[in-house]
DNA sequence: TCACCCTTGATGAAGCGGCACCAGGTAACT
DNA sequence: AGTTACCTGGTGCCGCTTCATCAAGGGTGA
C-alpha cells in the first residue's frame, strides 16, 4: 500500500498557484516569473517531489526507455552486450528494460507483449534458439515502434542487423587448425535455425575445401546449446574408430566445457585433440589450457546496436534503414591448439 | 514518430460500443454479453491492441515492476542474482527495471531517480562501493516504496536484507589454509566501508586469533576493488622481506588476477603461496590451478530478495518488518590451496 | 491625458488511455 | 405493472502538458 505521492497539485496549493504554473517553472518554460519558479523549486526539492513519467509518458506517447531481449544472462557474452547498449542509451537519456527469454519461443513472445503493453520507444533484439515464427516481433514494424537485431538476428525482417562476421571468423580459426597440421576436424555446431550456426558451419567447410580435405559428415555435429549435453557428443567423436583430433566449438562455453570432458578422459589438449572457440568469453583465458578462440568485440557490439536504434527512432517510420552492421573478428591462438 | 497506437475507442467505434463495454469486456468483467466479449476480443486480437499499462499503472497506482540496481554487471555474481529475482518476481507477475551503478555513487543517485520517476513499487539494491550517504534511498521508504538490500546493505536503515555469512565464510577460509600449513596469511581487503569488507576481515582475524598468530597489519591491503591495481598489492606482498605464503582475497576476481600475478612472476601456487578467493564464479573452478573459494547460494540470494521484497510489498507501511536473512557459505577447497 | 498595443506572468480547460461507478434500458418473469 | 437480471452508456479522474485566454502594467503617439 503506498502513501499518496507527492503531485503539482500539492505544490501548487501551497504556494497559491495554478497547476500549469507549477508545470511550467518545473519544466523551464520561459513564461513563469524568476521568483515563482525559484519558490517551486525550492518546495518541490524539499518535498521529495518526482515527476510522474508515466502521466507524461501518457502525454507525450513517448516513454524514453528502450527495450532489451535477450536469450540468457548467464555466459558473460549477453551482459557484456547491455553493457555497451545501456551506455549509449543512457547517453541519450534513455532507460532500459531487460528480459531474459530464457532460450524458449514462448517466454520471447510473452516479453515482447511486456514490451508493448510498457510502450518501450524501441526494441533491441537477440532471438531464441527456438524462434522460427516472427510474427511478435513484426508486431512492433507495424506500430511504428523501431527493433535492431543483434548477434542472433532474423533474415526475414528488413530492420538494422549487428553481426560479426562469423563466417570469416569460423574460416580463420579452422585454417588455423589446418596449419598446425591437423587433419580431422571436428565441429560441435548451433541449432541449425540459427543464423550463426549455420554461417559458421560454412566458415568451416569453406576452410576444408580450400585446403582440399574432405567433409567428413560424421564430423559436424549440430546440438541446442544445452551444455549438459556437450559430454555425450564429444564421448561420441572420441569413440569413433576414426576420431578428431580437433574440435572447433560453437561457442566458448562448449569448447571450454568440451575441455572438461577431454581431460576427464585422460587425453592431453591440444596434444591428442585441439579444442577452438568462439566469442572470447572471460573465463576463456583463464581456463588450463587456455582457450584458443574467435574474439568478438561485444561491448561494441552493443554500442552498435543501440546507435543503430537510437538512428532509426530518430528517423520518420517511412525513412527507416535496414543497414546490416557486420563487426571484425579477430583469431586469439592460445594453448588448446 | 511512433504511428497512432490502437485503443479501446478504435475498437468501440468500430463495433458501434462504448468504451466502458469494451473496457469491461477486455478486463473479463462478467457483466458483458459473450458474443459482445467475442467481438471485442477478435477485434482487438486483430489489430493487434495491447493495453497500455501506462494508463493502468497511472489509475491503480502501480506499475507491477521492481527495480534492480547493482553496482556492475561484469562479474558473474550480480546477473546470476538477478536471474534469481527475476525468477521470483515474474512468478508474481511483477516485471523488472535493472540498473548499473558503474560503483559510483552520482550514478546510484540518478539510478534511483529513475526508478522513482518510473513509479517501481519496490527496489532491490545492492550499493556502491563509494555510497556513504543514503538519504537516496531513504526517500523510498518515505515514499511508501519498500527496498530491499542484498550482499551489500546499509546499516543504518531498518529494512530488510540478504547477506551470507561473511564473517563465518571468511573464518572457515583463513582456518583451511592455516590448517594446511600456512603461516603467514596475507589479505587483500576491500573498501572498509562496506560491511562485507568489514566482516570478511573480521572473519579472517578471527581465525588467526584462534590459532594463535599475531595479525600482522603489513599483510591486511583495503583495496578499491578495481582489479587493474592488483598487480600493485601483490607485487608490494611479495616483495616484503617476511612476504606471505597465503593471500584471502576479498572475491574471486580479485583472487583470480593474485594467481595471475604470481604466476608472472614465475612463482607456484599453491607451492609458494596459496590464494583463496569468495564467491565461487563460473570462472573459479575452470582456472589453473582450479580456485578454492568460499562458495554462497548466488541465485538464492536473488530469490530470497525478491521474496522478501514482495511480502514487504503486500504489507501495509505500518506493518513493515526490517527481517535480516543470512545464506550460508560453502567453503570449496579446489587446487589453489 | 487617454486610447491603444505589447509584453509579462498567470489561469483554465482539454485530453493522453484506461478503469470504475452510477445510471439507464430492455426483456423476461412474477 | 412491478421486479429482477442483464447489458450497455456516460462521466469523472489518475498526473501532467499545452493551448488558448486574460489581467495588469508599461510604453507610445496624438
Amino acid at each position: 500500500m503506498k502513501r499518496h505521492q507527492v503531485t503539482i497539485v500539492d505544490i501548487a496549493k501551497q504556494l497559491n498557484l495554478s497547476k500549469s504554473t507549477v508545470s511550467r517553472a518545473l519544466t523551464g518554460h520561459p513564461s513563469v516569473h524568476a521568483a515563482t519558479r525559484q519558490a517551486v523549486l525550492e518546495l518541490a526539492e524539499q518535498l521529495d517531489y518526482q515527476r510522474n513519467m508515466l502521466a507524461i509518458s501518457l502525454i507525450t506517447n513517448k516513454t524514453n526507455t528502450i527495450g532489451i531481449i535477450v536469450p540468457e544472462f548467464s555466459s558473460s557474452f549477453f551482459p557484456n552486450v547491455i553493457i555497451g547498449a545501456q551506455e549509449i542509451a543512457s547517453k541519450a537519456g534513455y532507460n532500459t528494460v531487460i528480459c531474459q527469454s530464457n532460450e524458449t519461443y514462448e517466454t520471447e513472445v510473452a516479453n515482447t507483449k511486456v514490451m508493448l503493453a510498457n510502450q518501450v520507444d524501441g526494441l533491441l533484439v537477440s532471438i531464441t534458439k527456438e524462434t522460427k515464427n516472427f510474427d511478435h516481433l513484426k508486431v512492433f514494424q507495424r506500430k511504428g515502434i523501431p527493433i535492431v537485431f543483434f548477434n542472433r538476428v532474423c533474415d526475414d525482417m528488413d530492420v538494422p542487423k549487428v553481426i560479426v562476421d562469423d563466417f570469416d571468423g569460423a574460416y580463420r580459426a579452422v585454417t588455423h587448425l589446418i596449419e598446425s597440421g591437423r587433419k580431422r576436424i571436428a565441429h560441435l555446431s548451433g541449432p541449425p535455425a540459427l543464423k550463426i550456426s549455420e554461417k559458421r558451419l560454412n566458415g568451416y567447410k569453406a576452410a576444408l575445401r580450400k585446403n582440399n580435405i574432405e567433409l567428413d559428415e560424421e564430423l559436424v555435429i549440430p546440438y541446442d546449446l544445452s551444455l549438459e549435453k556437450v559430454p555425450i557428443y564429444v564421448n561420441h567423436l572420441l569413440n569413433l574408430d576414426n576420431p578428431p583430433d580437433a574440435i572447433f566449438a560453437i561457442n566458448d562455453p562448449t569448447a571450454i566445457e568440451i575441455i572438461q570432458v577431454i581431460k576427464k578422459r585422460g587425453l592431453k589438449v591440444p596434444k591428442d585433440i585441439a579444442v577452438v572457440g568462439f566469442s572470447n568469453d572471460y573465463a576463456s583465458g583463464l581456463i588450463d589450457p587456455a582457450l584458443t578462440t574467435v574474439s568478438q568485440p561485444v561491448k561494441e557490439m552493443g554500442k552498435t546496436a543501440a546507435q543503430l536504434l537510437l538512428d532509426q527512432m530518430n528517423r520518420d517510420v517511412a525513412d527507416w534503414k535496414s543497414i546490416i552492421r557486420v563487426l571484425k573478428t579477430e583469431l586469439i591462438v592460445r594453448n588448446s591448439s
